[in-house]
Order: C-alpha cells, then structure tokens, then sequence
DNA sequence: CCCTGATTCGC
DNA sequence: GCGAATCAGG
C-alpha cells in the first residue's frame, strides 16, 4: 500500500480528530502505526494537544548506551507558525446558548433509541449476576472512544445520561467481554432454557 | 502487559 | 519518502 492522496486525506483527518495511529493504521489497512506516526510526521503534522502518551519536547541528555551519537547541531527556527491549510472548513462550534441551566431536574433527555438488550435478571445465573456486580465496581469506566480490541465492551448505565460507560477491564482472549460479561452474554441456551419458567 | 507517540536509519 | 526497529513513557 502506498500513501495515495485519499488515504493521506483520511490520515490527517483522523489524526486531526485526535484518533490515535494504531486506530489510523487499521482503518487505512495495509500499514502499520509505525507507518502511519511516520508519515504523519513526514507530514509536518505532529505534536497534537492530546492526552495520554504524549511526549515531551525534552532535549533527553540522557547518557545511553553507544549506537546513538546523533549530533544534530541544526536549531529549529520555529517562525510564525501559519496555519496554511488549504481545508477552510473546520467545525466552528455554534456556541449552543446554555439551556438556562438545570438545577436540580434529573435529565429530561429522551432515550431516542431502545436501551442496549441488557438481560433481564432473571435470565441469569445468580453466581454470574453476583460476579458482575462485583467485577462492575472494578469497571475502568471508558468511552466509546477508549474501547479497543483487548477491552470489555459491556455498556452500564443508560446511553442518554452521562451515567453511561463501558466495562473496560481485559477482555477474555476472543470475546468481546471480560470474563464475568463474558458469562452473562453468552449463555447455553439450555441453562436459558431451565431458567425459563 | 496493554497501550501511546517519537526517533533513527537502512532501504 | 517509507516504515521497522527502537526508544520513551502512561
């Protein structure tokens, strides 16, 4: 794969949304993060305002090993940085006028869509019900934006309140749930089946 | 261990 | 220009 102008398009795009280069990696397909940090650096596009792992510009005058010399005697200019962008568009937020304010009104928000199948009680087993509340306290709490391949995806709360979040903690290898999930979503369907009155 | 971005350097 | 290997950190 090679870096066409549409998939550089869709790099400085998601990379501008704040997405991170593992996540710009498998959306392009056929390349690495690696690949991805380096074009965006070859891009001139780098240090975002992000959270996490960001790095720090510090001269490390750390005293490593031997096989990095690395002189480097040029100093950044640095001028006027111009925001030279040919994409004039950019969302500018409407600055939505404050609803009032809400004092103590406990969320008037309409759950626009039905809630997530969370099982019913009495479909589950006691022992896997327990162990998640249990695990539940645990949970890391994350975004939609924090969900990766290797964290649990189970929703808690409802989606139209801030009270909402996914599990977070280790997924069991395979399955899109950690452990205690994992056992309330996938059920024999015999031991629904005994279940059921 | 999982993840993040940064840098280097042979290609 | 490219990106794997490596580095540095959360």
């Amino acid at each position: 794969m090679s870096w066409t102008d549409d998939r550089v398009e869709i790099l400085k795009k998601m990379w501008g949304e704040g997405q991170s280069a593992s996540q710009i990696a498998k959306e392009l397909g056929g390349v690495t993060r690696n690949a991805v940090i380096g074009k965006v650096h070859r891009l001139g596009l780098s240090n975002r305002t992000t959270a996490g792992a960001a790095a720090k510009a510090e001269p490390k005058a750390k005293a490593k090993a031997a096989p990095k010399p690395k002189p480097a005697p040029k100093a950044a200019p640095e001028p006027a940085p111009t925001p030279a962008s040919s994409k004039p568009d950019l969302k500018t937020e409407p600055a939505i006028a404050p609803q009032h304010n809400m004092p103590a009104r406990k969320q008037i928000i309409p759950a626009g869509q039905p809630l997530p199948p969370q099982p019913s009680a009495n479909e589950i087993s006691p022992e896997a019900l327990a162990k998640v509340n249990e695990i539940e306290k645990k949970a890391k709490k994350l975004s939609l934006m924090e969900l990766t391949e290797r964290t649990c995806k189970w929703p808690v709360g409802d989606p139209a309140t801030e009270d909402f979040w996914f599990c977070g903690l280790p997924v069991k290898t395979g399955k899109p749930y950690c452990e205690a999930h994992v056992g309330v979503a996938f059920q024999p369907m015999s031991a629904r089946r005994d279940r059921r009155r």
